[in-house]
DNA sequence: ATGGCCAACGAAGTTGGA
């Protein structure tokens, strides 16, 4: 099984570039994430010609998720609200960045955590608070039937300085500021380990890459989209990959998409 | 070459992204 994800940075204006993608990819399931557009006016049809099941969350403008599947998913949720207490969740389901379903004996989990804007910010300190509920959440679908979580998404968060392309410096940088880092080492420390690094150590691969000053170009990019394995199906990956070809054709998202083969 | 991004919204410039 094949699980990718991908932060396409509008649903409409990437649509041919997804579909097409698709076409030479064909994943059982696709997260996406940065939709930027209302259930309604999801392209819908594009994707379902090739045969995926279509489960959206989505709002004006901003954030919005959407999981592709050629299987029909179960389970199918969007929000913390059905799994962490309304105390807890507050006011954060009002962004659409949290949605699951399950396949087979998998739940898979897509996130868009949100950016944080600069260290210090109250946008920071949201993402902070934010990073906080989710581990609450997926400890929660951790301890639920099928118990293999594949969690995907733009983390928005470069774990360590192999992910950046030059760390020097990055130290109070929004992704890389030593409290993102603990945030998400702590919900990684529920039972989550990083596909990718199980086959790739060296640094140089990076997810995102700066629209401006010729980033991709010059390679000046950070991993930040990510896909993290309960331990089970840690042991049944067979690769992870990141494929930067369609960050190079024109008008690209500033995202590559992220894939993991499972066994 | 002396400034250099992209998308949504809405109809010019602001906001958000990262």
């Amino acid at each position: 099984m094949k699980i990718a994800t991908w932060n396409v940075n509008s649903i409409r204006i990437r649509q041919e570039q997804v579909v097409n993608w698709l076409q030479d990819n064909p994943v059982d399931v696709l997260c996406l994430q940065e939709t930027k557009v209302v259930d309604g006016e999801f392209p819908r049809s594009p994707f379902e010609s090739l045969g995926y099941h279509l489960y959206i969350s989505g709002q004006k403008s901003y954030n919005g998720v959407a999981i592709l599947s050629l299987k029909p998913l179960l389970e199918v949720s969007t929000g913390f609200a059905p799994v962490v207490d309304a105390e807890r969740v507050g006011d954060f389901d009002e962004q659409k960045r949290v949605m699951m379903g399950v396949v087979e004996d998998i739940r898979v989990v897509n996130l868009y955590v949100p950016n944080g804007a600069e260290v210090g910010s109250d946008k920071y300190e949201y993402k902070l608070r934010w990073l906080e509920v989710l581990k609450d959440y997926l400890r929660s679908l951790l301890a639920k039937p099928p118990h293999n979580l594949c969690v995907c998404g733009d983390f928005n968060i470069a774990l360590e300085d192999r992910d950046i392309y030059n760390p020097n410096q990055k130290n109070n940088h929004i992704m890389a500021s030593p409290a993102e880092r603990q945030a998400l080492q702590d919900v990684l420390g529920i039972g989550l380990a990083d596909a990718f690094r199980k086959f790739t150590s060296e640094g140089g691969h990076f997810s995102w890459w700066d629209y401006r000053q010729g980033g991709f170009s010059r390679n000046r990019g950070w991993r930040i989209d990510h896909q993290y394995l309960s331990a089970n199906l840690y042991e049944r990956a067979k690769s992870c990959r990141i494929d930067v070809e369609p960050r190079k054709l024109a008008q690209p998202s500033d995202h590559a998409p992220v894939i993991v083969e499972l066994g």
